[in-house]
DNA sequence: TTGCAAACGGAGGCAACCCTCCGTATGGTG
DNA sequence: CACCATACGGAGGGTTGCCTCCGTTTGCAA
């Protein structure tokens, strides 16, 4: 699924066609989305471009080469969390219906808690974002069909509407990691269809 | 439950003590807040103090006056939601057990839809702001109780963790309200008692 | 080693916002 | 009506962030 050479149409989504080939633009390309998840985390979007800069250790100017727009920053390192949901998805596919979704709305969640600047961004309609969310669709829609086909899922929840009910959980930092348990189990138990006795 | 004097002990919030007295100042406080309520809708907390004082036709000088520092309009604006959080919580004490929380529930969601902006501020702390989520709770978790001890909600959900998982739902605003109405279905099933058969 | 395309850093001009200060206007009382 | 405490508006100084531009540095291929 990860191929060598970063081009293959159908790989990776196509942003990664822009990673920069010498060594030292590369490195300050990483540093850059690095530091720019580090700022997102903790200040949200509005995070300053030239925070992400010093942050890095660059100058301001490389950011830009990079990045020409905030707009292209933020999809960057979205995209980069996009991709790693996408694989854990393939990971869970060998697990029962019910087990396999759950797993996989708790891998959301922890995606989305420490990047709530990223569903902030989520309306803001570009190719990029349409693309990461038919990538993320891809990825989950089987795994509901499925619960909901062996029956273990109600069958009157769109895939959408499970993304919300779960996601919106996490919106605000749980400062005890019991409570993100209580209240996941209860979103979860909102998915599930009640056991007949 | 509310007197005609703004200053009884244990009325309203009481930041209303506040409220100027001269019927120019007086009008234009209720502008800054409208225009307040407004910009934090579109623009989250970080809405622009300059914008608000113009979209209340008022100059940033009498902004200041009224405000002396953003959190004070803040929390003014804040209160106000608060306090019709919590009429509504006595409007619906006469219903039966799930329907009041269930009702009281759906009302809260409906006010952190618009305010998108009270939600993000629920974090810092302030002598106001814990004095509001005080009488949050004062109002709603005697709901909760009472749907528990008849045995519609699940025991072991506190009322925190009930909120957050339906102020979590409308964390971003619904485009369809149909699919506000699923969602939310299946979070108040989430908190329900699964019935016996 | 050498040469140059590619990449770097950050100064600086511009815009938005914050907040203070003060001269002017006005509601309400005597 | 006249007075003044109260309130008003917005100019202006300071800060911060955005983005462009250009002189300097550096990777790498020949």
């Amino acid at each position: 699924m990860t191929n060598a050479d970063g081009a293959a149409p159908g790989g990776p989504i196509d942003v990664f066609a822009r990673r920069p080939k010498r060594a030292d633009a590369r490195r300050n390309y990483e540093k850059l989305l690095a530091a720019a998840r580090e700022a997102y985390a903790e200040a949200g979007v509005s995070a300053s471009l030239e925070d992400i800069a010093r942050r890095a250790g660059v100058g301001i100017g490389t950011l830009y080469r990079h990045f020409p727009t905030r707009q292209d920053l933020f999809e960057s390192v979205y995209v980069d969390e996009v991709e790693a949901l996408c694989r854990a998805a393939d990971e869970l596919a060998g697990l029962p219906p019910w087990a396999a979704l759950a797993g996989w709305l708790r891998r959301f969640v922890s995606y989305a808690a420490t990047k709530r600047a990223i569903a902030e961004a989520l309306n803001h309609d570009s190719p990029v974002f349409a693309t990461c969310r038919k990538a993320i669709g891809d990825a989950g829609q089987p795994l509901l069909r499925r619960a909901q086909d062996s029956g273990d899922a109600r069958p009157d929840a769109s895939f959408d509407d499970v993304l919300r009910l779960v996601g919106g959980v996490t919106m605000y930092p749980f400062a005890d990691p019991a409570q993100l348990e209580r209240v996941l189990t209860m979103a979860l138990d909102g998915i599930r269809v009640r056991p007949a006795g």
